[in-house]
RNA sequence: GUGUCCGUAGCUCAGCUGGAUAGAGCAACGGCCUUCUAAGCCGUGGGUCGGGGGUUCGAAUCCCUUCGGGCACACCA
C-alpha cells in the first residue's frame, strides 16, 4: 500500500501540474498545527518566486482542482499559502481497513531485497557482557528486525572477540591454578580430555583475576603473550583449552543474550578471519594499495574531500601481528566469499569511527568489498548514570550486565505486587517481559548516537514514555478483547468503521502513519522513531479508551468498528514493540 | 593543535531534507473512579531553542563566528 502521504501527494501533484506549476511543490506532510489541519502542503509558498504569483494565489487554484474530492473532508487555502487539509472520515475508514488486511499492515517496500549483514553484540569470549553491550545487542536487534520486516535478507553477527590476549591471559592463569592437567604436560601426546577442565563460574573468575595479575607481574604478562603467539600458531595444547574456552563461553553468552530477547544468525569470531590474512595482506601490497611504513604495513584513506588528515589503516604492526583493522578487513573478504551482501551495518561505540572509515575506505579500495556496497557505521552514545558520567556500580566497577537485568527486574517486580493479585510465578514471569521492555524502550527511545541517562526509576515508571506504559496499554487492549470473547463476540467478524468522535479519528490518524513510520525508521536506521510512534499511538488510545464507551456501545456496529479498531491498534502496536525486541505480556 | 559531535522548559528528551503560536514525559498545581485495569484521562503554569552575525517572504532547523562540554586523532580492541 503507499502511503497516505504518498497518495495525497499524488492528488496534489496532478492538482498542481493541471494549474501549471511543476509536481515538485506538491509535497504533502503531517500538519505541525493540528488544531487546524491533518495534513498540509506548503508548496504554493516555495511555487510564489518561481512562478511570480502571491502564494495564496497559487494555492487557491490548486484548493479550487481538489475540492471535489472525496479524499478530503475539508480543503482550505489559508492566509499567506498554506494548503489545510482534513481527511474525509470514509477514505480514512478505508486506508485502516486495507491496512487490517495486510500482513504487513500496509507497509510496502519498493526496493529489491537485499542481503543485509549486522554486526553488533561486540562481546568477549571469556568476559562476561557488561552493561556497554547493552546497547550494541539492543540497538541492533532492532535495526536486524526493521530490516526483516521490510523484506531484506538479514544475516546478524555477533563477531566475538576471541582471538586476543584475554586467551593467552587464561591459560596460563589455568596453568598456575592446575599444573597438573594434561595440557600442560609437555610430553603428552594423546587426545586432550572433551571435558573442560573449567566452569563458566570459574572462568569468569579466572580472567579478572588473570587480567588484574598481569599488570602487576610482567613475567606472567610475558607468558600469557607467548600462549597467545602458540594458539596463534596452532599449539594443540593452546587450541584445546581455547576450544574449551570458547565451547563454555558461547553458552553462557546464549543465555544472556536469550535473556536480552536478543539472537544472532552467527556467531563467527575474530579467530574465523585469521586464515584470510596473509593472502589478504599480500595482495594489497602487489596491488601496490600497501606500503611499508615506520616498519608496519599501512593503506592509505585519505580522500579530497576530508577535511582534515585521516590517519592510514594499520594493517600489520612492525612485528608481524594482526591488528583490529586486519581482523575487521579478514572478515570482510570472509563475508564476501561466503554471502556477498548488498549492504554492511555495523554497530559499535561513536568512539570508534574512525576505526570504521578506514576499514571501510581500506575495504573498497582493496576491492575487498564492491564499490556498490553500502557499509553503514551506526557509532552510539554511552549510557551515563544520573551524574551524567558512565554508568558504574556502586563501588565504581563495570557493572554486569546480568546485574543490571536483575536489578530492573526487581524494580518492576517491587512496584507491581502493590497493586494486583498474581500469583508469584507469573508475577515474576512479568517482571521479567516488562523489565526488559523498560530497558530496552529506555534506550530506544533516545537516538543511538547520543548518550543517555540510565535512570532506573524512571524507566520503570508506568507513566509517561516508558516501556511499562506502553506494555499497560496494550494490556488494557488485550483485557477488553477478552470480555469482549467471554460474552460470545467474535474479533474476526468486526471491521473497521468510519470514527464516531474526534478522539477516535485522532487514533486512526496516528495508526495511519505506521507505513511512513517504518520506513523513516528503516532508511535512517533509526528505532527511537518507533518509540515516538508507539508512544502517539498509546496516547492516543489513551483519549479514545476514555472517551468511550466500548464493549457497553448498544449500537452493535459501532461496537464492532470499535472492537476492529483496537485489534488494529493492538497489532500495529506489538508489530512495533516486535522490532524493538520487545514482548507483550497478558497481564500486568 | 586538528577534526568531530552536542548545547531546546527545573529534570530527561523529541523536533533539525527551513514554514503558521517550538512539542512530549517527569516534577509542581488543579480536576475526573456506581462503567471496559485510575499502572489511566483532562487541564494550568513553565522556553532570549548557549551568545552574536548572515542567507530567506519565513531559521531551533542552512552558513559564518564565538562561548561551553563530550569524543577521536598509526603499531590496544
Amino acid at each position: 500500500m503507499k502511503t497516505i502521504i504518498e497518495m495525497l501527494s499524488d492528488e496534489f501533484k496532478s492538482a498542481f501540474a493541471e494549474c501549471g506549476y511543476d509536481e515538485s511543490y506538491a509535497r504533502v506532510t503531517v500538519s505541525n498545527r493540528p488544531d487546524l489541519c491533518e495534513f498540509q502542503c506548503n508548496g504554493a509558498m516555495a511555487a510564489a518566486k518561481a512562478y511570480g504569483k502571491a502564494p495564496f494565489m497559487i494555492a487557491d487554484e490548486v484548493v479550487a482542482k481538489l475540492a471535489a474530492s472525496e479524499t478530503f473532508e475539508k480543503i482550505e487555502s489559508v492566509k499567506p499559502g498554506f494548503i489545510n487539509i482534513t481527511l474525509g472520515s470514509e477514505y480514512l475508514k478505508k486506508y485502516l481497513a486495507g491496512m487490517k488486511s495486510d500482513e504487513k499492515y500496509g507497509y510496502s517496500n519498493t526496493e529489491k531485497p537485499k542481503t543485509v549483514i549486522v554486526d553488533y553484540g561486540g562481546a568477549n569470549a571469556a568476559k562476561p557482557l557488561h552493561v556497554g553491550h547493552l546497547r550494541s545487542a539492543v540497538i541492533g536487534e532492532s535495526i536486524k528486525r526493521i530490516q526483516k520486516f521490510v523484506g531484506n535478507n538479514v544475516i546478524g553477527d555477533v563477531h566475538l572477540g576471541d582471538w586476543g590476549l584475554q586467551m593467552g591471559l587464561i591459560i596460563e592463569e589455568l596453568r598456575d591454578r592446575k599444573p597438573e592437567l594434561v595440557y600442560f604436560d609437555e610430553n603428552y601426546s594423546g587426545e586432550y580430555p572433551a571435558e573442560p577442565p573449567f566452569t563458566i563460574a570459574e572462568l569468569e573468575e579466572i580472567y579478572p583475576a588473570a587480567s588484574a595479575k598481569s599488570k602487576e607481574d610482567d613475567t606472567f604478562m610475558e607468558r600469557a603473550h607467548l600462549s597467545t603467539v602458540k594458539l596463534q600458531n596452532g599449539d594443540p595444547a593452546c587450541t584445546a583449552i581455547w576450544k574449551h574456552i570458547m565451547a563454555v563461553s558461547k553458552a553462557d553468552l546464549k543465555k544472556n543474550y536469550d535473556n536480552l530477547n536478543v539472537s544472532f544468525d552467527l556467531w563467527k569470531g575474530e579467530s574465523d578471519a585469521q586464515p584470510y590474512i596473509p593472502a589478504m595482506i599480500q595482495k594489497m601490497l602487489d596491488d601496490g594499495i600497501a606500503y611499508e611504513s615506520q616498519g608496519a604495513i599501512v593503506v592509505d584513506i585519505q580522500e579530497e574531500s576530508d577535511t582534515k588528515e585521516l590517519p592510514p589503516c594499520l594493517v600489520r604492526k612492525s612485528d608481524g601481528a594482526a591488528l583490529y583493522a586486519t581482523s575487521d578487513l579478514a572478515t570482510l573478504v570472509e563475508r564476501e566469499k561466503d554471502y556477498h551482501p548488498d549492504a554492511y551495518i555495523y554497530l559499535a561505540d561513536k568512539r570508534q569511527e574512525l576505526h570504521f572509515t578506514q576499514v571501510f575506505r581500506t575495504a573498497k579500495k582493496a576491492g575487498i568489498v564492491p564499490a556498490d556496497a553500502e557499509m553503514t557505521f551506526l557509532g552510539f552514545g554511552t549510557m551515563n548514570g544520573k551524574d551524567g558520567k558512565p554508568f558504574k556500580t556502586r563501588s565504581g566497577g563495570v557493572m554486569r550486565l546480568q546485574y543490571l537485568i536483575e536489578d530492573i527486574n526487581n524494580a518492576v517486580y517491587e512496584k507491581s505486587v502493590e497493586n494486583r493479585s498474581m500469583d508469584e510465578e507469573e508475577a515474576r514471569k512479568t517482571a521479567r517481559i516488562v523489565g526488559l521492555a523498560a530497558l530496552k524502550y529506555g534506550d530506544l527511545s533516545n537516538q543511538a548516537s547520543k548518550d543517555y541517562i540510565f535512570d532506573i526509576d524512571r524507566f520503570t515508571s508506568f507513566e509517561g514514555n516508558t516501556g511499562p506504559y506502553i506494555l499497560y496499554t496494550v494490556v488494557r487492549i488485550k483485557s477488553i478483547f477478552n470480555k469482549f470473547e467471554e460474552n460470545g463476540g467474535n474479533l474476526a467478524e468486526c471491521n473497521i468503521d468510519a470514527a464516531q468522535n474526534a478522539s477516535e479519528k485522532k487514533l486512526m490518524l496516528s495508526i495511519a502513519k505506521f507505513n511512513e513510520v517504518i520506513d523513516g525508521a528503516y532508511k535512517e536506521k533509526a528505532p527511537h522513531k518507533l518509540c515516538q510512534f508507539i508512544y502517539e499511538v498509546a496516547d492516543a488510545f489513551g483519549g479514545f479508551y476514555h472517551d468511550t464507551m466500548i464493549l457497553a456501545e448498544p449500537d452493535e456496529n459501532k461496537k464492532k468498528g470499535y472492537i476492529a479498531l483496537l485489534a488494529l491498534t493492538k497489532d500495529v502496536l506489538e508489530c512495533c514493540l516486535d522490532l524493538l525486541g520487545i514482548e507483550t505480556p497478558e497481564r500486568m
